[in-house]
DNA sequence: TCAGCCAACGTTATAACATATCATTTTTGG
DNA sequence: CCAAAAATGATATGTTATAACGTTGGCTGA
C-alpha cells in the first residue's frame, strides 16, 4: 500500500542556477509597506514576491494571473510556472497587499493598504480602470442584511460595473 | 484573402439521430414562468433549454457549468459539449431565469423571478447553500456611492460569504 | 557548527472553466 | 415549399487554477 519506490538516475535539475530576480522600480513607500505588512503577518518578503508585487504596481489596471506570468517572464527572461505566480498572488492577498476581483478573475494592488479593510470596487467596462472605495455605511448595511437572515458574514464581494467618470463623459 | 476552399469527402455526422431530451420533473409553476419570460424576451424555449433549467431547479445548490454538463449527460445518456451547456446558461441568464455567482463561478435559478431585479447573495461556506435577497436600500446606497464617484453603474455584484443560520447554529 | 526542519520555490502534469469555428438541423415566416 | 434565421452539434483550443512531488536555502537549537 504505502510502499513507494523512487529511483533517481539523474539529478532533476542538473544545471539549476540562481535566478536574478529583476523587477520594475518600486517606490520606497510600497517597499516599506510590504515589509511592514510581512513583519506584522510573520511572513517572509522574498525577492520573487516583491517582484510580483512590483509588476502589479507598475501596471495601471488589474492583471490576470497569466498576464502576471507574462510580465514576469518578459522582465526576467525565463519561464515562470503558473503555480509560482499563483503562490505569489496568494501570498500578496494573505498579507493584504493585493486584492482579487471576483467578477473578472484579476488581481490588483490594494489602494488603501494602511489598514485592514473590506473594499468595494468600481470597474469601468470601457477603459478597464478600477477604483477602490471604502464605504462604512455600505459595510454596516451588509452586516445588517446578513443579520436579518441570521447569517454570519465572513466577507463580502462588492463589485460595481459601469463607466467611469472620464469614459462616461465621452 | 477571403477565399476559402472547402471540400467535404463525407458527411460529417453520418448517423446523426434525433436526441430525446429527457429532463427532471418540472413544476408547472416554473414551466409557466419560463414560457412567460421567453415570450416577454422574444426568445424560444426549446426542450434542451428547458432541460437545463430543470436540472438547475432540481439541484438545491448552485451548479458549475461542468456539473450541469454531468447532470445532463447522466440524464440523457449522451455526450454534451461544454459549449452546449454554456449556450443554455447564457440563454437562461439572458431571460432572467438564472443568475451567475461570480465568486464561485456557478449558476443558480433565480429565486424571485417575478420581476427583473438586481440581487444580492448570501453564500454559506459550510453547506454551500445560497440565499438570494433583495434590498432596495442596498441598491440605493450602491447608486449613491457610484454617483459620488461620477460613475455610471450598469450592474453590481454583491456576494456575502459566511455561515448560514443553520450552519452557524452548529 | 551543523543536523534537521520548514517555508519557499521549481517542474511537470492535469483539472476546471470558457470560447472559437464551422457544419448540420430545426424553426419560422414569406 | 423555400429561404433565412436560430438553435444545436462536433471538434479544437484558450484561459484560469491546482495537484503532486522534488529541491533549495534560511533558521533554529543541540
Amino acid at each position: 500500500m504505502g510502499l513507494r519506490l523512487r529511483v533517481s538516475f539523474r539529478r532533476r535539475n542538473p544545471g539549476l542556477v540562481k535566478h536574478v530576480t529583476k523587477a520594475p522600480p518600486l517606490a520606497a513607500k510600497w517597499r516599506k509597506l510590504a515589509e511592514a505588512r510581512c513583519a506584522a503577518a510573520g511572513e517572509r518578503l522574498t525577492p520573487a514576491r516583491l517582484a510580483a508585487y512590483a509588476e502589479l504596481l507598475a501596471t495601471e489596471k488589474p492583471v490576470s494571473a497569466y498576464e502576471l506570468i507574462a510580465l514576469l517572464e518578459k522582465r526576467q527572461q525565463r519561464k515562470i510556472a503558473p503555480l509560482t505566480a499563483y503562490r505569489h498572488l496568494d501570498f500578496l492577498m494573505r498579507v493584504g497587499l493585493v486584492h482579487r476581483l471576483e467578477s473578472t478573475q484579476s488581481y490588483l494592488p490594494c489602494d488603501h493598504p494602511e489598514h485592514a479593510h473590506e473594499s468595494q470596487y468600481l470597474l469601468c467596462s470601457a477603459c478597464g480602470h478600477v477604483d477602490e472605495v471604502e464605504s462604512k455605511r455600505l459595510e454596516t448595511l451588509l452586516l445588517k442584511i446578513a443579520d436579518q437572515h441570521r447569517f454570519q458574514p465572513q466577507n463580502a464581494v462588492v463589485e460595481i460595473k459601469g463607466r467611469c467618470a472620464s469614459c462616461a463623459a465621452d
